[in-house]
DNA sequence: CAAATCCGCTAAACCTTCTC
DNA sequence: GAGAAGGTTTAGCGGATTTG
């Protein structure tokens, strides 16, 4: 059932999709997420993908679209291996550990406008998905700063407080680097009375 | 240098198609 | 249908490569 020429084509033009929605993955991401077994495996069909593939040596391979594979799916935001790719691989991580969602979207943002315009209230999300009225906020904390953090928070509760989510409260989704992080971004949360789950890296074993 | 990852090679599994 | 042919996927071994 998987086999044909056909069903190959399907299956590359699947995992260029995801690198288009994703922006970079490793192999080990598309692995689980397109389902390519073993390692070698996974490492064969990529390496047979690799006229559309841009490749990051660094540990396990990180794959983006080259000029060919952006065409293919025609898209039309280039990315560079440059800055933190890390980023976008942590993000990754927990766009896998909540199965992939259909509705789910990078780089959103959130605007609540206010009786005038200086308590009009924006926040990017790093990623939302939704089922019917519930929605999900994903945010990595990467290279930023608790007191950046903090502030991000303190809208998100405005936010919430404005029903910008609509009636149900939303919960928020964060994955950082370290322990102690995870700790200060779940008090923070709790001091704001959202509800917030917080992962770090080693959950993923990454 | 050591550890992890990649990848060439090979053999087996599996699917589709063809032929009788 | 059963079986052979032809194509792809899968997994394991081991050497090459990369990275810290």
């Amino acid at each position: 059932m998987h086999h044909s020429k056909l069903q190959r084509k399907k299956r590359e033009e699947a995992i260029l999709l995801s690198l288009k929605k994703l922006d970079f993955l490793t192999r080990g991401q598309i692995q689980s997420i397109h389902k390519l077994k073993s390692d070698r495996n996974a490492q064969r069909v990529l390496k047979q993908m690799e006229e559309y593939l841009n490749v990051i040596r660094s540990g396990e391979n990180i794959y983006y679209l080259n000029a060919a594979g952006r065409s293919l799916v025609n898209c039309d935001k280039v990315r560079k291996s440059t800055g933190n790719v890390q980023h976008y691989i942590m993000r990754n991580y927990l766009y896998i550990a909540y199965s992939c969602p259909q509705s789910w979207d990078n780089e959103i943002r959130i605007t609540s406008e206010g009786k005038s315009k200086k308590d009009t209230v924006t926040c990017v999300a790093d990623a939302v998905f939704k089922r019917g009225d519930f929605y999900t906020v994903i945010e990595v904390d990467n290279t930023q700063t608790m007191k950046k953090n903090q502030v991000k928070i303190q809208k998100y509760r405005t936010l919430k407080d404005r029903f910008t989510f609509g009636p149900v409260a939303p919960k928020f989704i964060w994955i950082t680097t370290t322990e102690n992080r995870r700790k200060e971004l779940i008090k923070l949360n709790e001091d704001k009375g959202l509800v917030a789950e917080v992962f770090t890296l080693t959950d993923f074993n990454a």
